[in-house]
DNA sequence: TATAAACAGGACTAATAAGGTCGTCATACT
DNA sequence: AGTATGACGACCTTATTAGTCCTGTTTATA
C-alpha cells in the first residue's frame, strides 16, 4: 500500500468531525467507534492532526475535537501529510538534493514529476467536498 | 516513501538494459555496479521482471539480461508493478470489493480516483523515452 | 472542591515488510 | 570437462507499521 492506515483513519476521522453540527465537539471514542478504528491508535493520529493545526482539541468533560478552521480550507494533502509526514515517491525525491545521481539519472525528473502530479491532485480535494458527499450518502441510507 | 527501493532499482536497471546496443546482454553484476545497487538484491528484482515478461534472461557463459520486447512497448507502470506487486493507494482500494465501507464512505471513491490518476501517469511513460533521455545525459557528461 | 470526563504523552509490543545475504543448482558457451 | 552465468530458495536483519497500555493533566460541573 502506498498510503498507510494512519492516513486512511485520519481522513475518515476528519470527515466525521466535519459533518457535525457547528460547534459540536466529537470525542475520540465516538469517532473511533463510527469509523471502525482502534481508539488508542486514533487518539495518536488525532494528536498529529492537532500538532499540524488541523484540529483543535479540548480536554475535560464536554471536551473533544473540532476543526481548527473551516472545512473548505483543509485539503486532503494536508491531512495525509499530517498523518504520515511529508510524502515522497522514492528515496530520490525524499529531500531535494539528497539523491547523488540527480544530475546523471534520467529517472529522477520523472519521479519528481509524478510526485508533483500526486500532490496536486490531493491538494485539489477539500474536506468540505468530502463532508458534503458524506452527508448525502448518510441521508440516502 | 510511497514506492520501495525495489521499484527504483528496477526502473534504473531497465533503463540501463535499454540503452545497450541491440543484441548485447547485460550481466547482473555489471548493472548492479553501474546503478549502485546491491548485486544479490538486484538479482532478485530481475527475477521478478523476468516473471512479468519484461526481460529475457539467459544463463551460462555469455548470458545475461535483455529486454523481452521493444522499449516503447514497456511502461513505467509495468516495471513498477512487476517489482512491487499491484499498486494500491490504501487498504480500501487493495482489491475491488474488499472494503466493507465502500457503499457508505465518501472517501473511498476519492482514493480510487487518485489511484487511477497515478496509474495513468505511470502508464504514459515509456521505457524508450527514459532510455532516450538517459542517452543524452550520458553523452553530455 | 471533589469527581468524572476527556485528551497528552511516553514506553512498550507484535506483526509485517523491506532490504539484503548465501549456498546450491541448472544451463550454456568454449 | 570446465567455467561463467543466472535461477531459485532459505535465511537473516532491521525498519516501519500498527497497535496497546499506563500515567499523567486539564476542564466542566455537581
Amino acid at each position: 500500500m502506498l498510503l498507510s492506515q494512519r492516513a486512511d483513519y485520519a481522513v475518515r476521522a476528519m470527515v466525521y468531525i466535519a459533518i457535525q453540527e457547528k460547534g459540536k465537539r466529537v470525542q475520540i471514542r465516538e469517532a473511533a467507534d463510527k469509523q471502525e478504528a482502534p481508539e488508542p491508535f486514533l487518539a495518536k493520529i488525532v494528536q498529529a492532526l492537532a500538532v499540524a493545526g488541523l484540529v483543535d482539541t479540548q480536554r475535560g468533560a464536554g471536551g473533544g475535537i473540532a476543526l481548527a478552521r473551516p472545512a473548505q480550507d483543509i485539503t486532503l494533502l494536508q491531512i495525509v501529510e499530517a498523518a504520515e509526514g511529508p510524502i515522497a515517491l522514492t528515496r530520490c525525491t525524499y529531500e531535494p538534493g539528497r539523491c547523488p545521481r540527480m544530475e546523471r539519472c534520467a529517472v529522477h525528473p520523472v519521479w519528481e514529476r509524478v510526485q508533483r502530479v500526486l500532490e496536486t491532485h490531493l491538494a485539489a480535494i477539500r474536506l468540505s467536498e468530502l463532508a458534503e458527499s458524506q452527508r448525502k450518502l448518510t441521508m440516502a441510507a
